[in-house]
DNA sequence: ACGAATAGA
DNA sequence: GGTCTATTCGT
């Protein structure tokens, strides 16, 4: 049985224990996805296009709005549902079951009108001029990201306070950006805070150093959900008459922290959105898009295989595709209830191992892939479809300056002109009978500008004409990807980013900090966690020794000459402060402390081998939280950068450091 | 490193 | 169902 998987409870017992350990609980503040007691939301915004449409027209929410594309409709608001219109209605036939309907189309670029779009009154009789922008929805979308943001952290601060502020400052949600419209939220270091404000005695230091100790049950016979959460119904055996146990304790949170982001969304910006809670990212996904619009959803622990045993398992998050009609072929089967029935010797007879474990996991409820905080986006593509084809090199050469403006627009917002972000490699693609793909990289010493990209193109188009046939050519579309961090936001995060740094060398004054940003890592195959700040060094903004999983298992003890007490920062600032404080050496560290700072200290120390302790389980089940996840681990040789640059080795590292500028 | 394939809104 | 975007896979 899997570790995600809550021991069994003898239903008889009176629960005078909870399920749960003290482990478990504490594993809440690091996002660890080895516990039970985690809270991941999954939010979706409400027929976005639409609703970008109504915020940017100011529509009443019960005026029925589709936004067009061409004679194609892409999204349908909530009130116009009601009439039958569909994504797969032309424009016509949307009028004609709806009348009062305002179809608004997409914004668009015209060509020999500048790099700019606009929204045009006649944009879709321009299908042959015209190439869409989807930039006004990336731009709300922005917007929404950051007042979440902004709304979990109020969360974290107001409730971060008084007697508990020492276990728990520092600590925040991870949000990743799904998709234009979607973001999945790890609350379970927000929902730890909460816990230890109202329930002093899951505090740490009251379970007598035992961490695998169940906790005391929840001081509550019932849960009181609130009015608008929508809850799954429980599992057969289940009742909901019985005695809540902290599962149920830690969704009831969660789902009042959704509900505030929600109503901030809302508050400050007049977008509706849907979501899910639940104790991973495959459940809330499926959760959100149980009760829309403008509802949340509680899949609860004790819920999920009645959840999950009525879905086809196509609704899985990665089965939509080729992978999922394989295993279909296979087990003859879409329904989740029926594949509960094939052992893991079976997946493994048609699938490789990976996948089969995965697969085995997923349908039971069990993924233990993380919440990701990235906002970065990680290429660019401007596309645009030719009906009838083009058959020019001179038409296609319009479309290419059109392409490069768009790109490069966006590179603006992203950063290019101050040097935070930018792009190595530039490709073509271009479709005739077969598609054909071109790219090269982007001259590092060149300025990227509108006209550098709209070269770069030409001459990726020239080669792919002589690749081939290139006419007639239905589709065409340029891309930038490969993205690096500039100088600038290197000195911006050594500036002001990186604490830990600032407090280590205000610590022991200057040290080489060549170790901070060459490349230096033994890198492991890459079973590195994905998100280092998401775990307990950005609890204890660790500095930069911490970055490296492999080197912290195998020299748990930091090297004597550099800094590392294991103080947060904060400590470290007021020892370098103030000079006559009462000390007393750590017997685990045998640490110089100041007095004042034992029990925080301690606490280090606690987290510490719960940390350690997390990376052995890691390291034990050997599964991992994906199938696609596989092949990258397996790959990593060979694809380091020659000049040592290492952005291939430390992917995502800036983006770490400035996930939320 | 490159081009193709897959996934999803 | 067609379009558009983004990421991962295979060599």
């Amino acid at each position: 049985m899997s570790s995600e998987d809550p021991p069994n409870a003898s239903p008889n017992d009176a629960v005078k224990r909870s399920r749960y350990t003290h482990r478990q609980l504490h594993l809440l503040r690091q996002g660890s996805t080895a516990t039970p007691l985690r809270a991941i939301a999954h939010i979706d915004l409400d027929a976005f296009y639409a609703q970008c449409e109504m915020v940017r027209l100011g529509t009443p929410r019960d005026t029925p709005l589709a936004v067009r594309q061409w004679e194609s409709l892409i999204a349908i608001n909530y009130a116009a549902r009601p009439f039958g219109i569909s994504r797969m209605m032309t424009a016509a036939e949307a009028r004609k079951a709806c009348p009062n309907i305002i179809l608004q189309h997409v914004a668009t670029f015209r060509e020999g009108e500048g790099g700019r779009w606009a929204y045009r009154d006649d944009s879709f009789k321009n299908i042959k001029t015209d190439k869409v922008s989807l930039d006004p929805y990336r731009a709300e979308s922005r917007k929404i990201l950051k007042t979440m943001k902004e709304a979990l952290e109020r969360w974290s601060t107001n409730e971060s306070d008084g007697e508990i502020h020492r276990f728990t400052h520092g600590l925040s949600a991870a949000l990743e950006k799904a998709s234009i419209d979607e973001v999945f939220i790890d609350l379970s270091p927000l929902v730890y805070i909460v816990l230890l404000q109202r329930y002093p005695e899951l505090r740490p230091g009251s379970q007598d150093g035992d961490r695998d100790a169940e906790l005391p049950p929840p001081p509550t016979t019932a849960v009181q959900w609130h009015p608008e959460d929508c809850l799954i119904d429980l599992d057969l055996h289940e009742r909901e008459e019985d005695d809540p146990d902290w599962d149920d304790i830690v969704m009831l949170i969660g789902a009042e922290i959704v509900r505030a982001v929600r109503r901030a969304v809302w508050d400050n910006l007049s977008y509706t959105c849907s979501a899910g809670l639940a104790r991973n990212k495959m459940l809330a996904k499926l959760g959100s898009a149980c009760n829309k619009p403008d509802k949340q959803t509680v899949v609860r622990n004790r819920a999920v295989q009645h959840f999950l045993g009525g879905y086809k398992f196509t609704q899985i998050r990665m089965l939509g595709g080729k992978l999922g009609d394989q295993i279909t072929t296979f087990f003859g089967t879409e329904k989740v209830s029926d594949l509960l029935n094939v052992t893991l010797e079976q997946f493994r007879a048609k699938l490789d191992d990976h996948t089969a474990s995965w697969l085995y996991g997923i349908i039971r409820g069990d993924d233990r892939s993380e919440v990701n905080p990235r906002t970065q986006i990680k290429s660019m593509l401007s596309a645009k479809s030719f009906r009838p084809s083009i058959n020019s090199l001179e038409q296609a050469e319009k479309w290419l300056r059109i392409f490069a403006a768009d790109i490069y627009g966006r590179l603006v917002e992203d950063g290019v002109l101050e040097n935070r972000r930018r792009p190595r490699v530039i490709t073509l693609h271009h479709r005739t009978a077969q598609t054909r793909s071109r790219q090269i990289p982007i001259p590092a010493a060149n300025t990227i500008d509108e006209n550098l990209l709209f070269e770069l193109a030409k001459t990726l188009m020239r080669q792919v004409m002589t690749d081939g046939q290139p006419w007639p050519c239905s589709n065409l579309s340029l891309s930038v990807s490969s993205f690096e961090d500039g100088v600038s936001k290197n000195k911006a995060i050594e500036g002001f980013l990186l604490r830990g740094d600032q407090a280590k060398s205000l610590h022991q004054g200057s040290r080489p900090r060549d170790a901070d940003v060459s490349p230096n890592e033994p890198l492991p195959p890459e079973k590195k966690r994905r998100i280092d700040d998401s775990g307990i060094k950005r609890f204890f903004a660790q500095p930069l020794s911490g970055d490296n999983p492999v080197t912290d298992q195998e020299n748990p003890q930091p090297k004597e000459d550099q800094d590392d007490t294991g103080l947060p920062v904060e400590a470290s600032e007021l020892e370098a402060d103030g000079n006559t404080m009462p000390q007393y050496t750590c017997d685990r560290c045998s640490r110089p402390i100041p007095e004042h700072e034992r029990e925080e200290h301690d606490d280090w120390h606690f987290a510490k081998d719960l940390e350690l302790q997390e990376r052995q389980e890691a390291r034990d089940a050997q599964q991992q939280s994906r199938p696609a996840a596989s092949s990258s681990s397996s790959r990593g040789s060979g694809t380091r950068g020659k000049g040592g640059r290492g952005s291939r080795g430390k992917p995502e590292r800036g983006q770490m450091r400035l996930a939320f500028q």
